[in-house]
DNA sequence: CAAATAGTGTCTGTGAGACACTATCCG
DNA sequence: CGGATAGTGTCTCACAGACACTATTTG
């Protein structure tokens, strides 16, 4: 292969490189909370944040010091950036296996004070159970979660306002326009649970509304009932349950009404 | 502001750093072929590849020379990705305000034998006009035009054949999803343009039926009739005119005939 | 029984899709 | 006039949305 002569005689430093190459994580999570039995719970989609502590891990003054941040660090020679972001999301929440998505890349020269440095930023879905044991590391005083509301009126480090602003997109978008909605739901779920999780995102009264979007629910093609099963979690009477199944969502804007 | 102590402590190479960031280009147009006078033309999306000099600028063996690839190269340290891409594509069409959208970011440990080299994909949509005087550089030996068929039978560089299949479907989906097929017509279009641009990408009946799309186009939000103006470059009876508005799409999976 | 959520019966309007037709212009 | 593309009239079926109702369970 005659690209070995050619990478004998390459300069690796010929060009000025980037002194940094990381990792962002907006770890969302819905919460659930059931405010009496036979009812279906209030959700409502919420953001994990750390703030960044005074002192780095090695006790010298930290960058951007009590803001708050995405969680994240530096990915290494030997993972690609959606790795690095899976092994931070795996330290952070102790779970793997977490529907986890890339969404941008944010390298605006100046964007962070230490030099030319280019972060990846990914979205995570995180079922609020898997939340429970969060915890502060080296480099964060607190963690805590924030409405979509309250995060944007937060102190935040870098340029990690816009990326929330971006994630927030993303994830409403993709909560409406695939099926991803599965991952902050049980395996089997009424339709006022999956109702439930979209009202998070969407004003929609399609969804809304009861009688619509129960009916809609049935003819879904990526739906399906679950036959003979049913649960009373969420009301007196006994709901029927349903599950994605995997049949590909796709169309276009010019065929079908918006 | 308490940065000003923690920078001076930063040690900017405390962390292995990559050794390239670069920035690549998939370059679509959608070639018409007006086969007669009075007929649509006859439209084929194709995308624009170099293929690889023997030699480098600076007269040294060539990296994975003679290979077909995505134009690209070094991002600066004063610019964004995305304003590489820009400057690249001006470079290459010498024309601006072209649609460029990122659609990736690869960086597999070992996708490019020079090093730890990053590169981010984007994809822009040239109207064919634009590229008549693209020409070969100090990079490139030829620069040809493709249709998504032929391109993934070609000898490809690097990890081009996945970042190929990637702007394919990245640029599939934004035709139908949303109205970035305005950029490649002309202001105001007929129905039978619009059509042949969405059938270069789908086999959707709904799309390829003349009577159902006819009447489909009026419907639709984004789009509105250009009232008054018809023009008979398609055909003998003059044709109504088209032209996109600024109309929001945008709906849920849930709520609409998917 | 009242209360609460789940779920259905039915009507209306709208649009998709199919068929057949008309309209306009060129040569 | 024939031929080609643009565009319409009309019917049918399916579904969204609204209203009013029924079903199932708890306390």
């Amino acid at each position: 292969m005659s690209n070995e002569k050619a990478l004998q005689q390459y300069d690796v430093k010929k060009y000025r490189t980037p002194d940094g190459y990381t990792s962002d994580i907006a770890v969302f999570t819905i919460t659930s909370e059931q405010k009496e039995v036979f009812k279906p719970a209030e959700m409502e989609l919420k953001l994990m944040l750390i703030q960044r502590s005074a002192l780095d891990s090695e006790g010298r003054p930290n960058i951007e010091a009590s803001k708050w941040a995405l969680p994240g660090g530096f990915v290494e020679e030997t993972e690609s950036a959606f790795e690095s972001a899976q092994r931070e999301l795996m330290e952070e929440t102790g779970v793997t296996g977490i529907h986890l998505k890339h969404f941008g890349v944010y390298d605006k020269p100046g964007r962070d004070p230490r030099g030319w440095i280019i972060t990846n930023a990914h979205y995570a879905i995180v079922p609020e159970t898997k939340l429970v044991h969060r915890q502060a590391n080296d480099d964060a005083d607190k963690v805590e979660l924030f409405t979509v509301e309250e995060v944007l009126n937060l102190d935040l480090a870098f340029d990690h306002r816009e990326i929330i602003k971006d994630a927030i997109k993303a994830i409403t978008n993709d909560l409406l326009q695939t099926t991803v909605a599965r991952n902050f739901l049980p395996d089997h779920f009424t339709y006022s649970e999956l109702q439930a999780v979209l009202m998070t995102v969407t004003d929609d009264p399609a969804i809304h509304l009861k009688q619509s979007f129960q009916r809609k629910i049935k003819m879904l093609p990526f739906i399906e009932e679950v036959p003979g099963e049913t649960t009373n979690r969420t009301s007196k009477k006994p709901a029927k349950l349903y599950r994605f199944n995997d049949v590909e969502v796709g169309s276009s804007i010019y065929t079908r009404a918006y």
